[in-house]
Formats: structure tokens, sequence, C-alpha cells
RNA sequence: GCCAAAGUGGCGGAACUGGUAGACGCGCACGACUCAAAAUCGUGUUCUUUCGAGAGUGAGGGUUCGAUUCCCUCCUUUGGUACCA
């Protein structure tokens, strides 16, 4: 096997011993559980909570949790209270598949994963204070999330004060002066009424009018159902039109779904991001996600009646461009704009789009099709008739789901002119339109556009906007590509959404209803008639007999509050206390992969925003720093097997015969050479195999591939645990490079960082192994040695660089080896600093050096620059650019006397040849440079 | 296509605001210890070389006394996104 113990190694420093015994110690003592103490500055250090899979952990996952854990420990020994919890986003569709695969319900099979990892996080040493753990499938969590539910259900979003109120608010509105000024983002159509048709309303006419008002609100959507997980699905959960867990075709689908209207919020998301310590890669994605796009609508007039059709553009510039409309085969207008004489058509033409898949749509881009309506518009500045086309390329929930075409400057629009042999105008004397292209691009006058001819495009846009808005025809107008979330899922593995219908209409559950636990079904399936599993429940229904909503909420839904919850985790009044909120306030660093970036990353900053406009918190963003730890990726090795022959040959020899590539266990394979014996066991088949090897060595290739047990390239830690112990995994997780860099999981190497805690350990002990630290003063070298330490570790740790960190401490150590120094005032300090890396070495040593508190309440090493003052430097003089020589000076010395001397360097001498320097450039204390 | 990030030895990577490219570690080679192996320790290790030196941070160009670092063009890889008007 790869992971050799060697016996000798084990008398001077035994991990397996020291580790389980102070992780006891630290568990015992409680040494991890923190409290407000408003007498130390907070510090809130927060890893993405995993969900717990059957598979348990891989190497990759702690990647992430050892830089937060090393955060976490260093802030504490500066001084900060740090809270630093973990837990389990617990409700999810893997379980439930094996759920309805096994019969085995899901709280089982979840709680068993939990268990596992908590089991596998505990012996990496972490600092997690477990008492805070939070699990969103516990109903005493998901009490609070279904609460949370409940207010967005009972507030809507007030444009005038930029912010969510309680519906109450509304409804005085309306009361008071019925709908008109009452705005929405967004894009439902809400007939006005006035207070007078208001107060007359039935109660069931008002619900359903305040329904398009509320935050959580139930609609009929275009959604993404996905047939095979029997669910619909929200758009940052469909990719490239499959669904993101199992790879399963998605269609569109209409459905009564719940949804939350994360629009509302779409601009605050967005200016939001200026304000946040986020990778900006993170913040252009949510940037394009949410799609602002700044433009106007226009009315076009219909020819033959008063209505008229709006539309969206960003380049009203280009207004008399347009030749042609387009409009959505799902619009509202479809049926009022058609002919007769054309219905036929029409009708095959929108059945055949509505059952075209996503897929098919995304992979046909360049194809446009279409179907003319038979109906003209007016142009609202030249009169001129304009024929109104049907496309599935115009998308109904963007915008009006209407498209003034101006092919001379969109190439979609261009493509379906051309395909359809509408005319194209050029209307910019630049515009360079060819066959098969249209031209885009803002250069150049306007030409062919009456009252903006001269103007750049530029100048012409506000010139546009402020022509149709003379003529009460339009307006400027931000677009944003964000859709509302659909919320339900027609699932069993998930919070129950908290209401029930009387009449036909939803009504959210009273507090003392709550949590509304999810019941026990006998088959995790959808019901005969097609109802999700809560179908099945018997007596899903409230003590008068009406029933509960049978959908369950999304995956996000537990995990975008989450954070607030660790803040209080036992309070069963509240989802947190004011006093725990006003004082941990958000996150101070939050790690987690960048996977989440437009959906959970997302969504909790919705919530947070919310719950800050309804008062209960005191922040509206939740993390203000994000770091996103890169992806650990698999690295394959393989063998080659000659085909039709139980022989393998070696890598370098593969291509002196007919093989092919078979992967084989990585943990069986060490700097890419083979364990032969192991490979017989490994493969039953091979036990009477033949090797061709190379210099006595089977060598394997290797590839990048993901991490799966099909490719056996999967690293599992608790092994890596057994052989190095937890420091060393720890360390050399770390050493691996940029925390944010995506690499391939190689375990070549941990030995380096093995054998450096074996150093290290041994500058406190002698051959003998017995602790030989002495009392005596400090050189200066080691002084300065200790101080440069100090410095780079508080640099390193501040930007997140800890792999550099981790040579930092292999240089010191060696210095302060090749020194002998085993001065208790250099090694006291240094063993501080290395704690947040190796915390199970560093208490050990700690107590070796007579301390009977644990390390964790010591104090960080203070930093004196006093120790790195240098008198002299050692100049590199360079000739041309080349470093020839080098050359030391008091460093103060004048640049006119350096330069004499450097001169008179026979060196320097042999290499200028006798010819005078054309320039001397000396940088004080940095380099000398002689240009000949 | 568009947006973002990244390209440095056999490998992971280092190099602060432009100033000695390759720190640290792995691997490899040689040596010590050993009957031997493992482990450990030591030395060397960018490439080419006529041993003088020359080349070199994805490619090409530019700014500069000096560029991995700044600017321009291009190539490759990874992630995101996909008819958004």
């Amino acid at each position: 096997m790869l992971l050799f113990k060697t016996q000798n190694l084990m008398v001077e420093y035994n991990f397996s011993e020291v580790e389980p015994k102070w992780q006891q110690y630290w568990e015992s003592k409680g040494i991890y559980k923190v409290r407000i103490d408003s007498s130390k500055p907070k510090y809130y250090a927060l890893d993405m909570f995993p969900y717990p899979s059957g598979a348990g952990l891989h190497v990759g996952h702690p990647l992430g949790y050892i830089a937060t854990d090393i955060l976490s420990r260093y802030k504490r020994l500066k001084g900060f209270n740090v809270l630093h919890p973990m837990g389990f986003d617990s409700f999810g569709l893997p379980a439930e598949q094996y759920a309805i695969q096994t019969g085995q319900h899901p709280a089982i099979t979840t709680k068993e994963n939990i268990d596992r990892y908590k089991e596998q996080l505990k012996s990496l040493g972490f600092s997690y204070d477990w008492s805070r753990e939070v699990r969103t499938s516990d109903p005493s969590y998901y009490k609070w999330t279904q609460w949370i539910f409940k207010q967005l259900y009972n507030s809507w979003y007030n444009i005038t004060n930029d912010r969510a109120e309680p519906i109450e608010t509304l409804i005085a509105k309306f009361e008071e002066n019925g709908n008109d000024k009452v705005g929405v983002i967004g894009d439902q159509k809400i007939e006005t009424f006035t207070a007078k048709e208001w107060n007359n309303a039935r109660e069931d006419q008002k619900q359903k009018i305040l329904l398009e008002y509320r935050l959580t609100y139930i609609a009929e959507t275009t959604v993404n159902w996905c047939p095979a997980l029997g669910t619909v699905l929200s758009n940052d959960e469909v990719k490239d039109g499959y669904s993101e867990r199992g790879g399963h075709p998605v269609i569109k689908k209409s459905m009564a779904q719940w949804n939350m209207r994360i629009t509302s919020y779409a601009e605050r998301l967005l200016s939001g991001l200026d304000d946040i310590d986020w990778p900006d890669a993170i913040k252009d994605m949510q940037r394009n996600w949410i799609g602002k796009s700044i433009g106007a609508e226009i009315d076009f007039k219909f020819e033959n009646s008063n209505d008229n059709i709006r539309v969206f553009t960003t380049r009203i510039d280009t207004i008399f461009g347009v030749t042609f409309m387009v409009i959505a085969p799902e619009s509202n207008y479809t049926d009022q704009l058609t002919t007769p004489d054309q219905r036929i058509e029409v009708e095959k033409y929108v059945v055949a789009a509505k059952n075209r898949s996503e897929r098919d749509r995304i992979s046909n881009v360049k194809q446009v099709s279409g179907v003319f309506t038979g109906s003209y518009v007016m142009h609202p500045f030249t009169d001129q008739k304009i024929p109104v086309w049907i496309a599935d390329y115009v998308l109904a929930g963007y915008g009006t789901g209407a498209v003034m075409a101006v092919p001379s400057g969109d190439q979609r629009d261009f493509d379906f002119g051309k395909k359809y042999q509408l005319p194209i105008v050029q209307i910019i004397d630049q515009q360079n339109i060819t066959e098969t292209e249209a031209d885009s691009t803002k250069n150049g006058k306007m030409v062919n556009s009456s009252f903006l001819n001269g103007l750049t495009p530029i100048q012409a846009i506000p010139k546009g906007i402020e022509a149709i808005v003379e003529k009460g025809i339009g307006t400027a107008k931000v677009n944003y590509r964000i859709r509302d979330a659909v919320f339900g899922r027609q699932r069993y593995w998930g919070e129950p959404i908290p209401v029930k219908f009387k009449n036909n209409l939803p009504e959210v559950l009273e507090d003392h209803e709550l949590p509304l636990v999810l019941p026990e079904v006998d088959k995790y399936l959808p019901t005969e008639d097609g109802a999700p599993p809560l179908g099945r429940a018997d007596n899903w229904q409230d003590t008068d007999g009406n029933a509960y909503e049978m959908t369950t909420m999304p995956g996000w839904a537990g995990s975008s509050w989450y954070f607030f919850r660790y803040m209080d985790p036992d309070n069963s009044e509240q989802f947190a206390s004011p006093e725990a909120l006003a004082y941990w306030e958000n996150v101070d660093l939050y790690m987690g992969g960048p996977e989440h970036a437009t959906g959970h990353l997302l969504y909790s900053r919705f919530w947070t925003k919310f719950l800050y406009d309804r008062g209960f918190i005191k922040v509206d963003e939740y993390a203000k720093k994000l770091v996103n730890q890169g992806m650990i990726q698999g690295r394959s090795n393989f063998v080659y097997r000659v085909k039709n022959e139980n022989t393998y040959v070696s890598e370098g020899l593969k291509g002196d015969y007919d093989t092919y590539a078979l992967n084989v266990d990585v943990n069986i394979v060490k700097d890419e050479v083979l364990d032969i014996e192991a490979f017989k066991l490994f493969r039953k088949d091979s036990k009477n195999a033949h090797f061709v090897l190379e210099e006595g060595k089977y060598k394997c290739g290797w590839e990048v591939e993901k991490m799966s047990k099909s490719k056996y390239n999967v690293v599992n830690p608790d092994i890596l645990i057994g052989s190095y112990g937890a420091d060393t995994l720890r360390m050399y997780e770390m050493f691996l490079g940029p925390i944010e860099h995506s690499k391939p999981w190689n375990t070549n190497g941990i030995e380096g960082v093995y054998k450096f805690i074996r150093k290290f350990w041994n500058l406190f002990h002698n051959e003998g192994d017995q602790f030989i630290v002495t009392d005596q003063a400090p050189t200066e070298a080691e002084l300065k040695i200790l101080h440069v330490l100090i410095k780079k570790i508080e640099e390193d740790i501040e930007k997140f660089s800890l792999n550099t960190s981790i040579s930092s401490f292999m240089i010191s150590t060696n210095e302060l080896g090749t020194l002998k120094c085993n001065k208790r005032s250099i090694l006291t300090p240094f063993t501080i600093l290395i704690a947040p890396y190796a915390p199970h070495l560093a208490e050990e040593i700690w107590r070796l050096l007579g301390n009977s508190e644990s390390i964790f309440n010591a104090e960080f090493p203070v930093f004196s620059p006093e120790y790195l003052i240098e008198d002299r430097f050692e100049y590199p003089v360079s000739i041309n650019g080349k470093v020839r020589v080098k050359i030391s000076f008091s460093i103060d010395e004048s640049a006119k006397f350096i330069e004499q001397m450097v001169l008179a360097n026979p060196t320097v001498r042999k290499w200028t040849d006798g010819k005078s320097p054309k320039k001397v450039i000396i940088v004080a204390n940095k380099i000398i440079n002689i240009v000949i």
C-alpha cells in the first residue's frame, strides 16, 4: 500500500495518540464553546454547511474548512471572540431517491450520514462549537424556515419606500386610494381598481388581488419540469436543459406554483454587490444573472383598433430601422393579432414551439423560425404599416414578450428578416451590413431616421426617449433578466409549506401551528393521480378539514438563513434573539465553492435583505467577505493492458504494444509507480498477469478527471489521517497551493509535510526524545528568525495566503535546527504561531513547555521590527541587466561612494571591458545596474 | 459567441508597490548509515553548452536602465452564461 508507517518515527512524535487525546480534552473542557462577550470584538467565520451524502467526506471537502479553522484559531489568539459553527443542509434529493429505492425513511439515512460526517470532521481537529450545530431537516429548525416563509407571504414590496412592508400597509392603501399609485416590479399585469371597488369586493376577490403583491405567492407560471425527478426546478438548478442533480432532461410546462418574488429585490441585489468583499467572479455571475438592461418601452398601435402593443428596447436610436415586429408564441397578443386566414398556420407553429424542449431550442440557436400573424401595427413616427410575426426566439418571460425588429442592427432580427424576405434598412452611416451579418455597433451618425439624423447613436437614445415621452407613447425603462424563483417542489424530503387551502384560496398557518411537521407516507412517490408524495399522508389537513399544501420547499430554503440561526440555535421563541443578532451581526468570512454563485449565494442575500426590511435583523448583507475555495479534482492513474492478453505494459513502453488504458486505484500507486502485489489483489483476474517493466518498475500514466468511485481516484481523508495524522493532512492541504485555485488531488508530497512536523518536534527534543528546552537568552540571529516569521504569518493569514505560511514554517524550522536553537523564548512564540495550522502538535508541545491551560487561550506573539534592522546590504550588481557580482555596503552609504567602489571592482571592470558606462542606476537597498 | 480567471522546471507551487526568476516541498541522482532493504541524514538538481557563456516565466510586439509583474495583439486551459431585444 501507499501509506507505510515507519516504526522508528512513532517513538518520536506519536500523532495517533496525541491527536485523539487533545480532541477529547478540547471537547470535554468545552474549549470551543462561545458566548456573547461584549468585552471582546467578535469574529464570525463560516463554512458553507455540507449536504451529508452517503459517500462521506473526500479529501476535497476539508480544504475550505481547514482554511476557516486556521483563521478562527488565529483570530482567537489575536483576542477576538470567534463564532465558528458547523451544521448540515440535510433536506435534499439524494436521500429521497435512496428512500424511493429502498423504502428506508430519508430521516434515517440522513442521520447516519450526518453521524459519519461529524466523526470525520472531528478527526480533523476543527474548532467548531458543536453545541451550535443546526440541521435544516430538524423541525425545531424548519419551524423558523416556515416562519420566514410566512413573513414573506405577509409582506409586499413598496417601491416608493424601496423596501418590503407588512401586507397591512398595502391593504390600507387600497382602502384609501385603490391600487392606482401602487407600483410593482416584475411582469404581473394587475387590473387597476378604486378604493370603492376594493372596499366592495368579496374577501376571496381581495385575497386573489393580494396574491399579486405578496413576496411569496402562488401563480400559474411556466416552470422547468423534470419528469424523471417528478418535480419542478428553479432556473439555477437547470444546466443546458438538464437537471443539475442527476442530469435528467427538463421541459417547459405551465403549472400553478409557489414563487418567491426575488425580482422585487433585483436592483438592491445588484447595487449591494458594491459594498461586499466577494470575489469578482461571483459578483459578475450575479450581475449577469440579474441582467439589468436600461432602455425604453414604446407602444405600437394596432392597424385596425385603438389597442396597442408595448415593446422593450435598449436601442431606441434604431427606431427608424424597425421593419417588422416579433412576438413570443406564448404572448397574450397572439390570439388577438392572428387573422382568420393565418389562424391554422399560427396554431400549428405555437403548438410546435411549446413542445420544443429547452435542449432543442438551445442546440438550434442559429435556426430562426416563425410565422406571420396576418396583422400590422403602425410605426409611431412614420405611421408605416409594420407586419407582426410570431417567433420562438422571442421569450415570453422577458420584457413585454414582444420585440421591435431592427434587422440592420441585430443579428437575430437580421437572420429572421433574411429568411422571410423582410426589408432591411440602414440607419447609421458607418453601419457595415453584409450578406450574412448585421452591425450592432454604435459608431457613426444616424441616417434615414427623421429627427434623429446626424446624431450619434449615443446622442439619439435620450433624444428618442424624449420624443416618445412627449408623444405619450412610451417611457424610459429598466429591465431585469432575473425571474421570480419557483419555490415549490413535488417531493417529500423538504420543509412542508405552512399553508392550507380554504375555498381554493391559500392561507398561511398561525404561528402556534408551526412547525408543520413532515408527515409519514407509505411510499416516497407521487400519488396515483399525480399529486406530490405528501398527498399520500393520512389527514394532511387541519382540524377543520382544510387541506395542507402538498409541495415542499426547495433545497435552498433552509440554507438561505442558517447563518443567523447559528447565533442563537436553541431559541424556541425567535429565529434568533435580538441580542445575539446585534452582537454577531453578520459573517466576517464565508468560505465555500463558487458553484453556488447564482443559487444559494443569491437567494440568501435576498432573504437577508427581506429580514432587514422587516426589521428582524440589523444588516442587509449577511457575509462581508466571501472566499471561494477551488475545487479539488480527481487525478486518475492508468495501467496499460495488451489487447487479448493478461499482460500490462509500463507507461513508457506502451507505444511498442497494442494496449488499452484501465483506471487503477490511486491508493496503490505511489509517485506513479504501481504496487504490483496490491494490483494483483485489486484486479482478481490479474493474479497471474505478466508485467513489462521499465527500470524494474511499473510506471502508471495519469490524467485529471472528476473525482469518482468508478474512476478509482477517490482519496479518503480517514486513510491519510490514519497514516500521517490530522495536522499533517491540514498542513498538506494548505501547502498544495492558493486556496482559491482548483487543482487535482495528489497525495505525492505529503511526506514532506510529515517530515517537517517531525523536524519541528525535534527542535524541542534530543536524539533520545528527551525534552531539552532551555532558558538561555536568545541570540540576535534567533530573534530575527522568529520575528521574520511572526510578520510573515500575520501577513499571510490576513490575505489568505496559507500555502506560503507553510513554507515559512519550514524555512524557520530548518534555520533554527541549523542553529541548534532550543531556547524557550524563541520556541514558545513559535509554537503559538503554528497552533492554528497544527493544533494538536502545538497543544502537546505547549503542555510540555509547562503550561496548564490550552494554547488557544494564549496570545499571539507581537512582531517587533527592531529585530529585522540590518546595517549592511549585499547589492546584486548587474551589467546590462545581468547579475554578475554581489558587493556588500553599509545601508546608509552614499550613492557616489557606492558607484566608485562598484566601478573599481575587478569583476565589474572585466565586464565593462574598459568602456565607460553610459549610466549607473543605484536603487537603495535593492539593486545596482550598470549600462554600457 | 459573450463574461471572468489562469498559463513559470519532471510535478505542486514561490517572487511584496517593476529590481538577484524558480523560495518551500515532491520526484530524481549521488553519498553516509546498514550484511541488505526501508527509514533517516547530507550534497546536487530550469534547459542548452565548445564550460567562456547563452537561452528562459503560453506566443509575438511595446514601454523601461531593468518586465513573471505594466500596455497591445494572439493562442491554450478552466469556470460561468447562452436567442434577454
